[in-house]
DNA sequence: AAGGAGGGTTTTTTT
DNA sequence: AACCCTCCTT
């Protein structure tokens, strides 16, 4: 009915003088361990940023502040905040804020050559995780039993984060699978270390294994920081937990901020317990419950509110809402999944073109990244701006795995994992045979890739022609990282060079028929370069394995204003994971079906599983400030076969009182 | 060794 | 429907 986007009507909290009560309570407890139970919609990342301010005024260095978040791009928006709550004359000054993963490498960079050792691990990303996964999966198995290389990794990052290692798995398996992982992690492990690679578990294991082993280490890092704040602080794991825990072991000036209701990472080994047994880690913490709502609309929370109580274990609150109310939640179906897309976009270009409806204030929110493919086709059709977030990001495009597995192996020889990768890329004469020989004796005398070669040729193992190709390419190699290590400044210049050298150009042409295809993928090289002029440009003392590492845990680097400005105007597509920390005037939430929301294989599983993607689906309903569109599809394609698609019973719980509630 | 055809498998969520 | 793997031909 209203046309315009309803304005920031929310939170007169921009000012610390108009914080509610609670909030001013926790912005200015200024010691001692606090925990903020922070509803959906309640300000509570303004709440940290507001006492991060409040500590600076009160004298607090702001080098001694650390705020801890999960994700860079959080990270990013909690600087800006900050420094937007400064004001100008404190420019200079900024806290460090950090997520968990850059934070370990900083202080592993710092720690470890301090003590003597060269630092010289490379950082493995999800894709090399599974493909070291996929090769310690290769001859494991178990009657039929097999394991997504996937699921393995994940498996492992559980048990990582837990403080498991592979002789503590094999210990405790109880079933075929458990030994299956169990003995795949191990050979994961070794792969990883003859790699001489970490994982990002093994980054925060490692800070904690520092920590331990070096007390003087440990006291270092202690003194650095008088204060420390985590956000989101529900999805901390065991590792992360016991990092913060050390840190402000001394001091106990801990502030967390979080919402048990909004715990969606059990599943990577976040445990709910660290936020509902904080009082009991951290005795004599102050609790302040924010729960006042100014988000959403009374409709809007009513139904998150009626949806989440059917989950037991957790904190009781209520959230209150502040809004005058809306209008009421729509409920749609549509047959399938092709007319949800055909119908939500219609809907969508309508509001944007008859009623100006700004379309950066509309998000479409999806379980599975497998959904948003026919809303993009729609979207397009209807030539309405788009972005998909967090989907197929930059460095995951196959072209630029290809250049960055180059620089890798040229940057750490022992690299094993993107030196495969590459070995034949673009094909040079060394076939799966010959690398099939090599690993296979590799293996056997223990030894690296690189030494078993000389010994393979002289046992006639391999043919001389594919012998002098890998000579070849090794000198490639060696001149490349001779030439990065003497002109650092040059890189992207040298990797310009390298490009051109093994003609990747002309691997594409052949690779992708499609002219528009090639056309993309070339345009994607051309950013990559652009990417390392950018890196080299912000780093002070630039290198290769400071670009790569800045790749792995970055990702994309900083958004340039252009494409802020983008995003602003564009309709925003993403999974209900990514949208958590976010809100939009308007929400789509599609596909609400079963096998879907709650998704198959947590249905398979027990009940804590069900009460996540609960979980799940309350985080999406909250990011809607003022319009909210819950769909489905009566049936859906599933590998390519049409099947008839049962309503989330997430649907039914919203919309039923009590009495089922408490049933559970 | 390289390229192409055909067959089988796949889709949770992410720092 | 898209992708990966394997096998087959050259």
């Amino acid at each position: 009915m209203n046309s315009d986007a309803t304005e920031n009507t929310a939170a007169p909290m921009d000012r610390h003088s108009e914080l509610n009560p609670p909030q001013r309570d926790a912005v200015t407890t200024l010691s001692g361990p606090l925990l903020v139970l922070a509803g959906a919609g309640t300000g509570k990342t303004r709440v940290i940023t507001a006492r991060t301010a409040e500590l600076i005024r009160s004298g607090i260095a702001a080098d001694r502040i650390l705020c801890v978040t999960f994700t860079n791009k959080a990270a990013r928006e909690m600087q800006g905040r900050i420094a937007a709550q400064l004001g100008g004359g404190r420019r200079a000054q900024k806290p460090w804020v950090s997520t968990f993963h850059s934070l370990c490498v900083r202080i592993l960079r710092q720690e470890i050559t301090a003590l003597g050792y060269p630092l010289t691990f490379s950082i493995c990303d999800r894709r090399d995780q599974e493909s070291i996964a996929r090769t310690a999966l290769r001859d494991i198995r178990v009657g039929d039993k097999t394991m997504r290389p996937g699921d393995l990794v994940n498996r492992i990052s559980r048990w990582k984060s837990a403080g498991v290692t592979p002789d503590t798995a094999t210990a405790h398996t109880e079933n075929d699978l458990d030994f299956l992982s169990a003995v795949a992690f191990r050979k994961y492990q070794i792969a990883l270390k003859t790699s001489a690679a970490v994982d990002f578990d093994d980054l925060l294991l490692l800070t904690n294994q520092l920590f331990c082993e070096f007390p003087d280490v440990l006291s270092r890092q202690q003194q650095r920081f008088d204060h420390v704040l985590v956000d989101e602080y529900q999805d901390t794991n065991t590792s992360q937990f016991q990092i913060i825990e050390s840190l402000v072991r001394e001091h106990d000036n801990l502030c967390v901020v979080g919402d048990d209701d909004q715990s969606i990472y059990g599943w990577r080994g976040a445990e709910v317990e660290h936020i509902l047994g904080f009082q009991s880690h951290f005795p004599g913490a102050k609790v302040v419950r924010l729960e006042d709502n100014y988000r959403c609309t009374a409709e809007i929370l009513d139904l998150a509110n009626r949806l989440v109580r059917h989950n037991r274990g957790r904190h009781d609150k209520k959230l209150i809402p502040h809004k005058t109310s809306g209008e009421a939640v729509r409920f749609a179906e549509f047959p399938d999944e092709v007319s949800e897309a055909e119908n939500v976009v219609r809907e969508i270009k309508y509001l944007v073109n008859e009623l100006e409806v700004s379309i950066g204030d509309i998000a479409i929110l999806f379980r599975t990244n497998e959904q948003p493919r026919l809303f993009e086709t729609e979207l397009r059709r209807s030539k309405l701006n788009y972005i998909l977030m967090g989907g197929q990001s930059f460095f995951d495009r196959r072209e630029i795995r290809d250049m960055l597995a180059y620089l890798k192996a040229i940057a750490q020889p022992k690299d094993e994992v993107s030196l495969l990768r590459i070995i034949n890329t673009p094909a040079r004469g060394i076939g799966n045979s010959t690398v099939e020989k090599l690993l296979e004796r590799s293996v056997r005398q223990r030894a690296g890739m690189w030494d078993v070669i000389p010994v393979a040729i002289a046992q006639k193992e391999i043919s001389a022609k594919a012998g002098a190709a890998l000579g070849k390419f090794q000198q490639l190699l060696n001149r490349y990282r001779e030439q990065f290590q003497r002109a650092p400044h040059d890189m992207a210049r040298i990797a310009h060079q390298l490009m051109d050298e093994i003609d990747y150009e002309g691997e594409i042409q052949k690779q992708y028929k499609d002219p528009q295809q090639q056309i993309m993928r070339s345009e994607m090289l051309d950013q990559f370069i652009e990417s390392i002029n950018e890196y080299v440009k912000r780093s002070d003392h630039p290198s290769l394995a400071g670009y790569l590492e800045d790749a792995a845990l970055e990702g994309r680097d900083e958004e340039s204003d252009q494409e802020k400005e983008l995003e602003q105007n564009a309709l925003k597509l993403m999974t209900l994971h990514s949208a958590k920390g976010l809100e939009f005037p308007r929400v789509y939430m599609v596909g609400m079906e079963e096998n879907l929301l709650p998704h198959r294989r947590s249905i398979d599983g027990d009940d804590s599983q069900i009460a996540e993607e609960r979980r799940l689906a309350y985080v999406g309903i909250t990011r809607a400030k003022d319009h909210l569109t819950l769909c489905r599809a009566a049936s859906r394609k599933k590998f390519g076969k049409s099947r008839p698609s049962l309503p989330s019973r997430f649907l039914f719980e919203m919309r039923s009182d009590s009495e089922s509630a408490i049933a559970t």
